[in-house]
DNA sequence: ACCTGAACACCGTTCAAGT
DNA sequence: ACCTGAACACCGTTCAAGT
């Protein structure tokens, strides 16, 4: 009666609703109304069983058309990428450290590293972009709060304006941008942008470079 | 005989050593050779003594002088923020979710909002730029794998050259580039620069545009 | 004032036992 | 074959008691 399958929705839709600490074997086996040691019959522990969830989650990647130029590819990759993450929010928690080297989570990697080789980038540019525009996007997720109904941004706020504005001149002024960028979903677009217009910058270098070899020297 | 401080230093060290799943109050006791409960005389909780361990570790970053050019300025901050954040690898996981708002963490905000204004950005743009450098800079700490004497990597090696071609053309291809660039600190160095390209596109843009506004129209 | 062992409510997991 | 309660070795922290 009860699955892998069954087992992991009750864990994603655990992690939705309690977040990442309340993930505990008692809890999930609660959820599905088993005793605990019954999840033990389909996970050999509590790591593969979260191995799993983040395989999952990763399954609702959608990868964009391979068609049009790479940059506006390149970038609807991350968008989408950056709105799953958004959607399961603790998911980020469980890759921290430990790369996830399954197929899911690894055809995100062969769709950007297949758009950047296309593009013109070499071998080497293009796992480096790579890793650059994926460190950005899962940073920017592990290193946005958790939803908070606000009260802890008027916290911020107060805590930010009442440095004391000798030592802290730009911080206090800037306090109010500050945590509308800290908390805000917003801010993710602007970092991504300036990627691709240094990887932009990076081939249009190197075609000046290859059209015209004596201007380069 | 015991003090705030010196508790604080046990925990770096054991931090270092062990790493941040060692870190448990028995065991800070343990390395003080005191009761367990002896820390809850000078910390209210772990969480309390946790917050002051990363305080006392973002102490460590030097604040470049502020003199010379915004981008090599500011490209200094981050080199010495990335600096501070491989020698304590266990801090970044401290920081995840929950922001630091304390003076040492706050000093390199300041620093780097100051840059960026005197730059020229607005404080809008000056905060997203900051953002988005900050969330590269801990997300590349934060995503890169452990120390590890080598055997993890040639796992990796194995496990992405054994993918399937046909599905994987261009990870496969690229497994070594890959492995390298995913464990290797040289990775940051690329990302940051491409940041830097992008906020030196935008100034170059408005200032081409306030410099000759018939042109831009 | 400063320190601390025992105890409580948790956790992941082993083991032996149920059907 | 599938499920599970009891138990073990941990955790952070409360409490009452030591000096």
């Amino acid at each position: 009666v009860l699955s892998r399958e069954e087992i992991v929705e009750a864990v994603l839709s655990l992690a939705d609703r309690r977040g990442v600490e309340g993930l505990t074997m008692r809890a999930v086996a609660r959820e599905l109304g088993v005793g605990t040691m019954t999840l033990y019959g389909y996970f050999a522990s509590k790591d593969e069983l979260m191995d799993a969830t983040v395989e999952r989650a990763a399954e609702g990647v959608r990868i964009p058309a391979d068609d049009g130029p790479w940059r506006p590819r390149l970038r609807a990759l991350f968008e989408e990428i950056h709105r799953s993450l958004l959607e399961h929010p603790s998911g980020v928690r469980l890759r921290l450290e430990r790369p996830m080297l399954t197929p899911a989570a690894l055809r995100t990697t062969e769709a950007g590293l297949s758009i950047l080789e296309a593009a013109g980038f070499s071998r080497r540019e293009a796992t480096r972009a790579w890793r650059a525009l994926f460190v950005y996007t899962f940073g920017h997720a592990a290193f946005t709060p958790a939803r908070v109904p606000g009260s802890a941004e008027r916290e911020w706020l107060a805590l930010l304006s009442g440095l004391p504005g000798d030592e802290f001149p730009a911080l206090t002024a800037a306090a109010g941008e500050a945590v509308e960028t800290m908390s805000g979903e917003a801010s993710y677009g602007p970092g991504l942008d300036w990627l691709l217009d240094g990887l932009e910058a990076l081939l249009a270098r190197r075609t000046a470079a290859a059209e015209g070899p004596l201007e380069a020297g």
